[in-house]
DNA sequence: CGATCACGC
DNA sequence: GCGTGATCG
């Protein structure tokens, strides 16, 4: 149930105010702070808070003096008396209280409340809410009412509220929500100043709007009224008519905030007995105090259960299940146990009674049992290596949470409860504790812990299934993102195959050459100094070297590989240093790194984190395997140590050609660039003959240089100052390249726009596949975020479309490997390109399989090219 | 634990 | 632009 809350803070507090203030004796704290209308607007907001089912709340409050209705009628407002200041110094405060109550509160220059609350309300209206409540002591505020809106009138004191439903409204004042403003046209509101027609009170204007319905239909039928109220109408009809519009609440202003920033969350318990301390409001601390006593009561009751002969009976389908590990690497983690949520009731199941009871692993391993779990790849590979099956998982909370928000979804499953305003669960880490106190805590706690899990699992599911629908991504989630969960997992639980000798080998020549160069390095320094620390070879460089001073850092002197390729020509020093730098990082991250992570059976595990990268694209871990050396041969040659993992079997490396800038054709429907494609060309040499405007026979290797930058930056959504920084030529230029490239490519240019504007909008960019990616920064103050967020907006469909293509063509190509029978294997997914480990006797089969997948594995304008290739190793599948 | 650097796409 | 990891202070 979607329910908003939204309330007119400012109309609040003075009835707060004035409710109390009369008997003359205002509320004063020890600190000499008035309180009174706090106190209220408190007791409000404590009884709003506690006595209703909501999701969302906001307070709206005016901003400034001013609004936009000032333009039009400069006495708009006035005549009012001054607020007074015993009123004014608890503004402020009444926002520290939202705050301490975990409650946004908002305000716009040049609107009112009225105008903010207008606008959510359609918002939300929109955007599939159940129920909006707006709060207020306004009347005005009745011309929001609708099917799904209602009006909450405060009454004298406070304490009891009128509730305006259309229907209710009509039999109290006669008119329909529309017509509110136009009965305050006709007779006007004194403690607003506006004037409405002269000598027309509520029963005249009721009449008349009974009769015509609007202003403006009195206004045109003016000559039809009889007598004097006529010529008052004629002589008013402006009046009128700019006294409605001034009346009317916007429901477009320009809001800075979401529909998702207004979540509500729970307050900090701290915080806020802290802030009640400091106004003196003891009753309140009292009634907090209660409250969280009475949750901790509550205790979840559950069930730990050891009787073999009971364990069969409760694992029935439709189970809720949190398989419990311990350890961050799950290719080496212990299973504690298991919590379950059923129709039958909470149960617990330590891992003992898993490890020898069968019908528990008959539960797993059994398809046609329905689970839904959480961090399905975790819990499926941590239980592989224990030697039992999971199978049946229908749904997993992880990748969903993932699917609807990807910066939300980090793996504790409290962090993704809390987004969706359920927290009736711990972090791990509270649990858990981290750093060298990071220990398995007694089985009452553990247990507790771990079937609250699978409560909040099974709290939420229906949740999030509910969003996938409404964001349209039940495709996305159900036909990818979850299937490949199962590809990932046996991908990294298959491993790949790495010759141990060969990196000792390539180690030990690094390191020979890594104690040349230091003796090289501090021979041609004059003295002794760590050549790993960028502070202490900075001050070689710079002061005693004397060389120039091309960049600084935050902290010193910049040395990294851009600087230092200026400074070669000037002493000889530099060039050891730039192969000191990649020599280092070859041995102690690649070398030595690697090693350290070969299991007992000669493999490498790695783990794809699925649910990290803002744009879909995987990541790698312990180790990251998405990032070994390729582009000099130096480094290249580690990939000697990835061998196939029979005896005549190969590695196949498949790749992507220009995905992105084939996605960006695509999308865009750029002729130029779409020509290209289809015709296979070079992109950046035809990259360059279109923006330069030259001949295929005219492009120069600068050219094309240039050319292939832009497409880079492209790609990448790269600034002017970036490209600048690759390209090493001032911004200005740079931006010229990036406008040259958009003129000439003007369908490019078009999408670009569209795609930010859209984003704009809506708050957040979206692939081919309606994966989101939200981007807050596109209303930042700052002009450079704001900036970097329209590139952000720009490069997320594209960057992101790729990432949902290859998790296509992924999770068909494992299934056309399996239902072919094949004994190859997928190995690695690196963001464009897959590798796979191939028995001899399939090679011929699987490189037609994978090709298809891929090249079929979406539709686009333009044709989706692979390259492929096969060698003994990784090396040599270049 | 943040800053710097270097590797990949 | 998006990532991971090593090292330093």
């Amino acid at each position: 149930m979607k329910k908003m809350i939204l309330i007119d803070g400012n109309s609040l507090l003075f009835r707060a105010y004035y409710a109390t203030a009369y008997s003359g004796n205002l509320m004063k704290s020890s600190k000499g702070l008035h309180t009174n209308a706090i106190f209220g607007f408190a007791n409000m907001m404590n009884s709003l808070v506690d006595n209703n089912e909501f999701s969302h709340i906001l307070v709206a409050f005016d901003a400034g003096k001013t609004t936009f209705r000032h333009k039009d009628y400069k006495e708009y407002k006035g005549g009012r008396k001054p607020t007074p200041n015993e009123l004014l110094e608890q503004m402020p405060v009444a926002r520290q209280l939202l705050d301490a109550l975990n409650i946004k509160c908002y305000e716009l220059e040049n609107y009112e409340a009225d105008d903010i609350i207008g606008t959510m309300s359609k918002m939300a209206e929109e955007q599939g809410f159940d129920e909006v409540e707006i709060i207020t002591g306004d009347k005005d505020l009745l011309q929001l009412v609708s099917d799904k809106t209602h009006v909450n009138i405060t009454k004298k004191g406070l304490s009891d509220i009128e509730t305006y439903t259309i229907k209710y409204l009509k039999e109290k004042m006669g008119v329909t929500p529309d017509q509110v403003t136009d009965l305050k046209g006709l007779m006007g509101d004194s403690s607003d100043n506006i004037p409405g027609i002269k000598g027309v009170g509520e029963k005249t204007a009721l009449k008349l709007l009974n009769k015509y319905k609007t202003v403006e239909n009195i206004v045109e039928n003016a000559e039809e009224i009889k007598g004097k109220l006529g010529e008052k109408v004629v002589a008013g009809k402006d009046i009128a008519r700019l006294s409605k519009q001034l009346a009317t609440i916007k429901k477009d202003t320009p809001i800075e905030i979401s529909i998702e920033d207004l979540e509500h969350k729970k307050f900090d318990y701290e915080t806020l007995k802290e802030f009640y301390e400091y106004l003196d409001f003891h009753s309140f601390i009292k009634r907090l105090a209660v409250n969280t006593d009475d949750k901790e009561e509550v205790e979840i009751k559950y069930e730990i259960v050891r009787d073999p002969n009971k364990v069969g009976n409760i694992l029935v389908n439709g189970s809720f299940v949190i398989v419990e590990t311990f350890g961050t690497n799950y290719h080496k983690a212990d299973i504690l146990g298991m919590g379950i949520v059923n129709k039958l009731g909470k149960f617990y199941i330590p891992n003992e009674v898993l490890e020898t009871n069968q019908n528990v692993q008959d539960f797993l391993s059994n398809s046609e049992i329905d689970k839904y779990t959480f961090d399905f790849k975790r819990a499926k590979v941590a239980l592989k290596w224990h030697g039992y099956d999971f199978e049946g998982v229908s749904f997993d909370l992880l990748t969903a949470a993932y699917v609807l928000n990807p910066s939300i979804a980090k793996e504790d499953l409290r962090v993704i409860a809390s987004n969706f305003s359920y927290d009736d669960v711990s972090y791990d880490e509270e649990i858990y504790g981290k750093g060298a106190k990071y220990l398995v805590p007694e089985e009452e706690i553990l247990s507790a812990h771990v079937v609250k899990k699978a409560t909040a699992l099974r709290q939420l599911k229906p949740i999030l299934i509910d969003k996938l629908r409404e964001y349209d991504q039940e495709d996305l989630y159900f036909d990818l993102e979850f299937p490949l969960v199962t590809v990932l997992a046996e991908m990294e639980y298959t491993g790949i195959d790495v010759d141990r000798t060969r990196l000792d080998d390539i180690g030990e020549e690094l390191l020979t050459r890594i104690t040349k160069l230091e003796k090289d390095i501090h021979e041609l320094a004059g003295k002794s100094f760590n050549i790993g620390s960028p502070k202490q070879l900075g001050v070689v460089l710079f002061e005693d070297l004397g060389l120039k001073v091309i960049k600084k850092t935050k902290t010193g002197y910049s040395t990294n590989a851009d600087v230092l390729e200026k400074l070669k020509e000037k002493h000889p020093i530099i060039e050891k240093v730039l192969e000191y730098r990649t020599i280092t990082k070859l041995h102690s991250t690649y070398i030595e790194g690697l090693k350290d992570a070969i299991f007992e059976d000669g493999k490498i595990h790695t783990i794809f984190n699925q649910t990290l990268t803002s744009t879909g694209r995987l990541s790698s871990t312990e180790p990251n395997l998405q990032n070994i050396p390729i582009r000099y041969e130096e480094g290249r040659n580690i990939r000697k140590a990835f061998v196939a993992s029979s005896e005549d079997g190969v590695i196949l490396a498949a790749d992507y050609s220009q995905i992105e800038l084939r996605i960006l054709a695509h999308m865009s429907g750029a002729e130029n660039l779409m020509e290209a494609f289809i015709h296979d060309m070079d992109i950046h040499t035809k990259t360059a003959m279109d923006v330069f405007g030259v001949k295929h026979e005219e492009v120069t290797s600068l050219m094309r240089r240039q050319a292939k930058a832009v497409n880079f930056g492209i790609v990448y959504g790269i600034s002017a100052f970036g490209l600048s920084e690759n390209l090493n030529i001032s911004q200005k230029e740079a931006q010229k390249f990036i406008d040259k490239y958009l003129e000439t490519y003007p369908g490019i240019k078009e999408y670009m726009d569209d795609i930010v504007a859209k984003a704009k909008l809506n708050g957040y960019a979206e692939t081919m596949l309606k994966r989101r990616r939200y981007i807050p920064e596109l209303t930042n103050k700052n002009y450079m975020r704001r900036q970097f967020g329209e590139r952000t907006a720009m490069n997320a469909p594209i960057q992101g479309s790729a990432a949902d293509i290859i998790k296509i063509a992924m999770v068909n190509v494992f299934n056309r490997i399996s239902k072919e029978e094949l004994n190859t294997k997928l190995l690695i997914q690196v963001h464009d390109e897959l590798i796979l480990d191939v028995p001899k006797e399939e090679l011929e089969q699987v490189k037609t399989l994978v090709k298809e997948e891929m090249e079929n594995a979406f539709k686009l304008n333009v044709p989706l090219k692979v390259d492929m290739d096969y060698g003994k190793s990784w090396y040599e599948a270049k």
